[in-house]
DNA sequence: ATCGGTATCGAAAACGGTTTTCAGTGGCTT
DNA sequence: AAGCCACTGAAAACCGTTTTCGATACCGAT
């Protein structure tokens, strides 16, 4: 994917004052950069590095802050590694959606399927249970690092 | 930990014809009862509560290191919650499943269906993606919680 | 421009689950 | 009895994340 997605829904700062949060600042900004041209999942401790790569000096707690905001938000999906640090990545939809992610890089794809909705909210209803959830994440090797490493 | 890469010939508490794996010694057998006796997925703190509850003296970091290993055996599941913090249940078969949990008191059944392992095979191969793995939660709230909230 | 109020920042400290360290204990074999 | 060595556990380290709180940026009002 490339950068710029621009056509972006806009969060009315500069325009109406009183805004939502996100952008309008220059970290904010500066994160949401960021975030848009990342293609996988990432820390935020590897997004707080890309942003001084980069030049622009965040705050790492700001940069949790934001994150934890855009991810409320559903601005940006979140999951977690095996090591249980959170990894973030730009939200491409708001439908419901899981992810086919790289073990290797990060990258990932988002996709969606009524049948594993389906048997999530069956087997729960079997087993008696109510307010049915759940978590979904698939795991593999992308193209790519398939390729490097044979 | 301890490797030492040679075989450990730790095994010799099977020797005993004791039963299963880890054993031998006071403290995890003491564990072994109070997995046995949990119906659900409770932290390690909570094991190691519930131990103290019985009056037995185990070290918490005893516990995680057994828990560790039976993980590892695939003699108990693990699962994280929304904290991050790790579950431990003991687990039923050897064969691969997954959970229904209760968000409220950890109680969980397990369950399997071929449905949602074709679908994640299949999405990931559509992607691209080998060497595909996944993991799957279900959670709701189970009988005896659902009534008590009503 | 100046002032005041408020949202945001960010360095440092706190937090909390988990792992590592390492001196001691105790079970087994000889 | 002696020795080996896996096991133990209190204390400290680890590490991602959150909280604290004084500083700073932003904005409207004067
Ligand atoms: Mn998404
Ligand atoms: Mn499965
Ligand atoms: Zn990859
Ligand atoms: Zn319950």
């Amino acid at each position: 994917m490339t950068s710029h997605s621009t056509a972006r829904p806009a969060q009315r700062t500069a325009a109406t004052g009183r805004g939502t949060r996100v952008r309008g600042t220059r970290q904010a900004e500066a994160l949401s950069h960021v975030l848009a041209d990342l293609p996988g999942f990432s820390s935020a401790q590897d997004i707080h590095a890309e942003l001084r790569r980069r030049g622009e000096r965040v705050g790492l707690t700001t940069v949790y802050r934001h994150l934890q905001v855009l991810s409320e938000d559903g601005a940006v999906d979140t999951l977690r590694d095996e090591t249980g640090e959170t990894l973030y990545r730009r939200c491409e939809t708001s439908a419901h959606h899981h992810h086919v992610t790289c073990r290797s890089c990060g990258r990932s794809v988002e996709v969606e399927g009524r049948a594993v909705e389906r048997w999530a909210e069956r087997v729960a209803t079997e087993a008696g249970f109510t307010d049915v959830d759940h978590t979904v994440e698939i795991f593999g090797l992308c193209p790519d690092c398939a390729r490097e490493r044979s």
